[in-house]
RNA sequence: AGGGCGGUAGCUCAAUUGGUAGAGCGGUCGCCUCCAAAGCGACGGGUUGCGGGUUCAAGUCCUGCCCGCCCUGCCA
């Protein structure tokens, strides 16, 4: 009861230190560089989906509990994304709200030192793609590499208005929040770069000299590889992924059926570590054990059922915290709603405030 | 709204004048391998979108409906 209390406390002290440096952030104090020490602001978020892997645990998720302390972190549930090609199973959607942040706080992201808010539980993100959709060329959504590569992947079926918009309204996700440092992967970098052009059209046209809204940096994150089970990239539509919540039986079976070097068929015969699916999860399940795995597989001592037996070990002593405090929050949905609807307030606030900022640069208030 | 094409296994698609619904991939299980992969073998898998009708017999023909994709000049 105390300590929820001094939590509490506490919350409220950082939050007043917060507006306070919005305040502060005025345009003026801008120009003068007096940020320097004022925590950048970044944003960044995952469609809904109940199953999140390791992948995303040591690719995001660590990097997104770094950013707690380091960045002014928002973090969004990017509900409104996941109907741009699943609008037909809304079910799925809003079943995996809880679960995927679920793992999110489980995985350290601090919910007192982020923002984790639900992309449609704040409706300035839509009103301002509206606004912003006006200006936007056809031929600008159109020419975005990852469009029609994704028509093809997914069937004509997904070619919605929506689909296509995808980008913009990815940018005003990252523009609600004032956003300014943006992680993104490779393929990524073409979306960050249509929305810092639609900026740079909105501030040209309504700004008057002004930046009324500002370009988002690209923070680029080169994640570590993880492969799947099959030594593909782990992802969830190749059906290769382990998977956060699963149990360590599972794990344990799923490491068992992973993809080796195929050109060591018996034991003795020299691995090659860089080529198997193993060693891309060794770097990480214990860093401290990595080469000493990779100098034994090379040359032949160590085979294969050996090293899978230590990698799951491993593997599950490395997820098994997470998968603790998992289980905890799975257990209590009631505080993963609380933070969801905390966050969504605040982030509400900060959008209502670039909304305005916005309708009054195009005199529609 | 109208026109065209389509809906068959988890996915992609076959099925002759109407005559026992199949294949590939995927999946599961064996053999082989330190394991896995590859290779070989086996197995499972279906209300043929839904309802009527014609017929000895309908995935196939007729009809109504549902769903998907494409097309239907300019004036929003």
């Amino acid at each position: 009861m105390r300590a929820r209390k001094r939590r509490v406390a506490a919350r409220r002290g950082r939050r007043r230190a917060r507006v306070r440096a919005c305040k502060d952030g005025s345009l003026a104090a801008r120009r003068d560089g007096a940020m320097s020490e004022r925590r950048p602001r970044v944003m960044s978020g995952m469609r809904p989906t109940g199953n999140l892997h390791v992948g995303h645990l040591v690719g995001v998720l660590t990097q997104w509990a770094a950013y707690c302390e380091s960045a002014d972190a928002f973090f969004e549930i990017a509900d409104l994304h996941a109907y741009t090609t699943g609008f037909s199973d809304p079910q799925a959607i809003r079943d995996a709200r809880e679960e995927m942040v679920a793992v999110w706080l489980a995985a350290g992201v601090d919910p007192e030192r982020s923002t984790i808010y639900l992309q449609s539980g704040v409706p300035e993100i839509a009103e301002l793609q509206t606004l912003l959709s006006m200006i936007v060329p056809v031929s600008w959504l159109e020419r975005v590499p990852t469009y029609k590569g994704q028509i093809e992947a997914l069937g004509n079926e997904v070619a919605t208005y929506g689909f296509l918009g995808y980008p913009l309204l990815q940018l005003c996700d990252i523009a609600a929040m004032r956003g300014e440092r943006v992680p993104v992967g490779r393929d990524q970098v073409a979306h960050l770069e249509f929305g810092r052009e639609v900026v740079r059209r909105f501030n040209y046209l309504y700004g008057d000299g002004r930046d009324v809204l500002t370009e988002p940096q690209p923070t680029l994150s080169e994640f570590p590889e993880v492969l799947g089970i099959d030594g593909r990239k782990m992802s969830k539509s190749y059906d290769n992924a382990i998977y956060i919540a699963d149990d360590e039986e599972t794990t344990t079976k799923k490491v068992r059926a992973m993809i080796t070097d195929p050109l060591k068929i018996r034991r003795g015969d020299p691995g090659r570590p860089q080529i198997c699916a193993l060693f891309a999860l060794w770097k990480f399940a214990n860093p401290f054990r990595v080469d000493a795995v990779a100098a034994a597989c090379r040359s032949g001592e160590l085979g294969c059922v050996q090293d899978k037996g230590d990698l799951a070990e491993a593997l599950n002593a490395y997820l098994r915290p997470v998968r603790d405090r998992l289980a905890a929050y799975r257990a209590d949905r009631g505080a993963v709603t609380r933070v969801i609807e905390e966050g969504t307030a605040r982030a509400r606030a900060v959008a209502s405030d670039v909304l305005r900022d916005v309708k009054r640069a195009m005199r529609l208030v």
